[in-house]
DNA sequence: TCGTATTTTTAGCCGCATCTAAAATTATTT
DNA sequence: AAATAATTTTAGATGCGGCTAAAAATACGA
């Protein structure tokens, strides 16, 4: 396992998120718009990561990552979403807190660190956002899960992670009363704007835009 | 309380170290030696850290501290102990593991993550190695300490830090059985090699070379 | 005190990660 | 298919933190 610059890290973090809603290829803007910075010093850094064979890169064709540049990925979400756990199981913080400290968390490479964290939370198997925390050897434990939105009237779900971590949209769902682990019901779809009138935890109604229901991931109950 | 690089904050931390043993002023090759550089670079980064106020410096004359870089010094110290405290209860490292560890996560500045980790340490005031561990002001709670290599037969007193956090060192301590908070009564000093016969906790004696007894240190206790 | 040794600083270089501006390539429109 | 637009890459710069080699300042010994 070679040893990488944090700016390295957060390259191939970034190409692994993209990876996983785009396609087959991620395009040069598309990194540069998720990790704030400029075409160019994508390009540069593309060049040096595909030198390391982390990722296949043609020029002005994009990129997608190799295996082992995959498993770099997953190592480096592994030891972010550990941390995150950490902040909210044992410090206490709220959700929407996190994630810019445990993206200065998830640069400390050390692997006897992540380990024995892992052992202190008990191997939690996915972070306070629901998302799957990858096993030791990059693998992760996927179980089908599908955007919210998708779902048609009548369907029954369980809510297990958001697809995006905007503060604004993490209050939001605070506000509303939807968690990690809520069970909701479609009751209707409005056809006019895709939005969706939900009953959450067989209790409340709520009516979600298109917007949010799009990024809420669910797992579909058996019923 | 101004940003600074992990390069910054580590000079600051080794001139802090070396005022605390050195009287007043820290030479440019006394810092090059414990950070393991060269004087040049050394000499670069005092030119920098003048110019921030952080350091007095004059050319060829050697550094101290202004206030505001002792305060900044002994935040940095502040992290650095609260994480080894964390490492040592919650993760169950040993002493000498954690060095490296805690000196990558201390350059982590998220001013709530370190009051979080206080207030769930249940606000330590020594480190694993028995170091105070800086309020968040700045500020020491010191208590005399002197090395036990200076106390008189018959003299008794209780460790309460070791000097030297070499994994040698501490793989020692380990072996002969001395740890922090061990009562210790001096019996003899031989005058050939300033060696010392100890007696731990009222029951072993133990002789200890004056390496050895330079290297820790106690508080008296009151006879 | 004078000359030598040591310490410290300066000068100039390198790699990293970023930037702007310009060039090259690919995509789109008419 | 040619012209234009958009994207991507290259060229050349910057700041950081390190290096070596050489110059400058200080310290020391005969």
């Amino acid at each position: 396992m070679q040893k990488l610059t944090a700016a390295e890290e957060n390259y191939l973090k970034a190409i692994y998120r993209l990876l996983e809603e785009d396609l087959e290829k991620v395009s040069t803007n598309e990194i540069a718009a998720l990790i704030q910075t400029k075409a160019a010093s994508v390009s540069d850094m593309l060049r040096k990561l595909a030198e390391k064979g982390l990722i296949d890169y043609k020029k002005y064709r994009g990129v997608s990552l190799t295996e082992p540049g995959r498993k770099m990925a997953l190592h480096i979400i592994r030891r972010n979403r550990l941390w995150e756990v950490f902040l909210v199981e044992k410090l206490k913080f709220s959700w929407d807190e996190i994630g810019n400290i445990a993206e200065e968390l998830e640069h400390v490479n050390a692997p006897l660190l992540v380990r024995r964290l892992d052992e202190y939370l008990g191997f939690p198997k996915f972070d306070p956002h629901g998302d799957p925390i990858p096993d030791e050897f990059g693998e992760l434990s996927s179980k089908p899960r599908v955007h919210l939105e998708a779902l048609s009237p009548g369907q029954a779900a369980k809510i297990v992670a958001v697809n995006n971590s905007s503060a604004a949209f993490l209050k939001y769902l605070d506000k509303v009363g939807i968690y990690i682990g809520a069970r909701v019901i479609v009751l209707d779809q409005i056809e006019f704007d895709g939005s969706l009138e939900l009953l959450i935890d067989g209790q409340k109604t709520l009516h979600v835009s298109r917007e949010v229901s799009a990024n809420i991931l669910v797992m579909l109950q058996p019923s």
